[in-house]
DNA sequence: TGCCGTGATCTGTGATCACACTTAGGCTCG
DNA sequence: CGAGCCTAAGTGTGATCACAGATCACGGCA
């Protein structure tokens, strides 16, 4: 085989489309707290450009309202309110609960598989004596997300991913502010109830797996009332 | 009453999202067909503006899939395949019958009574000898959105705008260009069943109703045969 | 007659400048 | 010594310019 033939992509990302995903995994990271106020240049000059592509990567932001424009046009990452806390969680337990029954029923082999390997990266990281949080969230949004792939709807896994987007600052800000959650929850006895609906093709099993999950790390970011009245 | 009191809003509307409504607009009413292509300076000359406010708007667009940039970074509206369609269907039917349902549970009398309102002008238009096809689809979308809103979660609003966002260019273009639709469908039955079902509050019916009527407009788009295969 | 090379034009992207507005800090005056 | 104004720095928004790449049509060569 030629060389010429793994060139492969040029991988054209534009610099506008860099700054987004950039700032995007900030804010699902939970790196930037509710509340906190970006300015444009500041964000320009830390990416190491010009304003344009970071004003274009704010303003997709704020269109997926994963950041918010004040009347004095300043732009902050949106403080949830208790209310829209729970509001958005209603809404996650349907549509992701919807995704995995989906999921149960479309299920195959190579998708169930990779699954599995990300429950067990995250059931290792629970079980660690020294775990390492930050790879054990990345476990947990690996298995989450394989799961809403398998439904084999990539605009429900889209929707989905804009509500990570919205609820990623509190999540995770307050997540890895304890360590105690990661070990503490019934977060991977929820996970073992999904992976098995998951195996045997079981929807309803797998919806209401997930929900509790879901309803479990709601309750428990409710407990640190860090959120807004 | 001073005239100082009906200013309402200041209108602080940007230029950039001046632009991204309109064009949201015309995507949505079916306008603009599959496939067309747009281009900043034209866009930007119709508005009446510099290239800044359209690149705005299309960059939103494109980050609500509304819009989609070829790798030639040509800007046009996506050209739905008939897989797409069905899947976009299958989550419509998914997503806003949990609307319904929620709508049934939470309904007031004002949402009911303005639900009701949107309904007769349906029904009027539909029976109409002369029915104006533009604004009955506008009274069935706002028919369709009060029931939504009634359901009492704004970013599920949010959501299902975006569904419509993307399915409004090739639904319009097909209803506008049969006039047959309107008024030979089962809209009005499956609209009729859906307003009972909310007004008794029976979540699930008011579901089963809406899934018909989406189930049976996608069967309508889907005999046309304009579809990409 | 058919086809390929080539230049003009149009595309989106990025940088830079200009402007209205907000905000915070220092200075002056009571 | 304290409070109010007022300047200066910083904000997002919009316009204009510069540039690389794609597209398409025309003309010349085989």
């Amino acid at each position: 085989m030629g060389s010429i033939a793994r060139i492969g992509r040029v991988a054209h990302a534009t610099l506008g489309a860099q700054a987004y995903e950039s700032l995007r995994d900030l804010l699902i990271a939970g790196e930037l707290a509710p509340g906190e106020r970006l300015s444009l240049r500041t964000l320009a000059e830390r990416l190491g450009t010009s304003v344009m592509p970071a004003r274009e990567a704010v303003s997709r932001l704020v269109a997926d309202e994963a950041l918010e424009v004040l009347p004095n046009r300043a732009v902050r990452v949106p403080v949830l309110t208790l209310g829209t806390f729970r509001e958005l969680t209603r809404v996650r337990i349907a549509v992701e609960g919807f995704a995995a029954a989906e999921a149960a029923r479309a299920m195959e082999a190579d998708g169930l598989a990779a699954i599995h390997a990300h429950d067990a990266a995250f059931r290792r990281e629970v079980l660690a004596s020294e775990p390492d949080l930050e790879r054990g969230m990345r476990a947990n949004r690996d298995l989450h997300f394989a799961v809403y792939r398998a439904a084999g709807l990539p605009s429900l896994v889209t929707i989905i991913e804009g509500l990570w987007l919205r609820i990623g600052p509190v999540l995770n800000l307050d997540l890895r502010s304890s360590r105690r959650r990661l070990a503490e929850g019934g977060a991977q006895v929820h996970h073992a109830r999904l992976v098995a609906a998951l195996a045997t093709g079981d929807g309803e099993g797998a919806r209401a797996a997930l929900a509790a999950d879901i309803a479990g790390s709601a309750d428990f970011i409710e407990t640190t009332g860090r959120l807004a009245p």
